[in-house]
DNA sequence: TTTGGATACATCGTTTATCTATGTATATTT
DNA sequence: AAATATACATAGATAAACGATGTATCCAAA
């Protein structure tokens, strides 16, 4: 597990990435998915994952839609146009970011200078 | 400029990298060599620096030596021995977080998994 | 058959790192 | 002389993720 402190920022990032990629999840599927994709080392805890889906959902960029399986609900959420826009923003914008802090944290930074 | 939450948990590390790679570094130093590296892109505050130095030397990772250059007074930072070990394992950790990330968003996943 | 673990959702309060705003002061450039 | 850059500092605000807790269903193992 990483510090927590490093996800800030990335998650609602991740989540429209995984809704794009798969057309449509549900909380409980998104955490498993992110730990496997992670090798175990990002494990979602439901005390984050549900108040970011809720604020995407909120904000416009998810829709929900509730189907039973059983006695169980569960809700399915999907890109909204707006979140597919915002999808591409935000993943360009960490793209770039990681590609930075790589940088920083690789480059030779002479001591001359 | 990113979204400010993103830094978050990436910027002790950056610092103690930095630091080792210079040897020693004055604070608003930093700042501006963290602009240059960055090409613009990660504007420090002093809001952000000052108070993430003073914690790192709280913890006794760095060591403060004082100068004076002509009236003003500069605060330059170090490594401790202590410090460097940290610094290891929290750029380790950061590799491989941006590692994770980058697979995350990169990675294609079969809708029928 | 009952117990535990996995599935599935939710929310309240806490934490903490960064930022905003503000302040002081010196040095340099225009 | 004024504006900008250098150089430090801190108090309070912000916001995202987490911990803890709660409810409830499903399923496999004991």
């Amino acid at each position: 597990m990483y510090s927590k402190e490093l996800l800030k920022g990335t998650l609602s990032t991740i989540i429209l990435r995984l809704l794009e990629e798969k057309g449509r999840m549900y909380g409980y599927q998104i955490t498993q998915l992110v730990k496997q994709l992670s090798d175990d080392k990002i494990l979602l805890k439901e005390g984050s994952l549900y108040p970011s889906l809720h604020k995407l959902r909120d904000d416009g960029l998810i829709v929900v839609e509730t189907e039973t399986i059983g006695k169980r609900v569960r809700h399915y959420y999907s890109l909204t146009p707006k979140g597919s826009v915002t999808k591409k923003e935000k993943e360009a914008e960490l793209r770039d970011f990681l590609n930075t802090i790589g940088k920083i944290i690789t480059s030779k930074v002479p001591s001359y200078e």
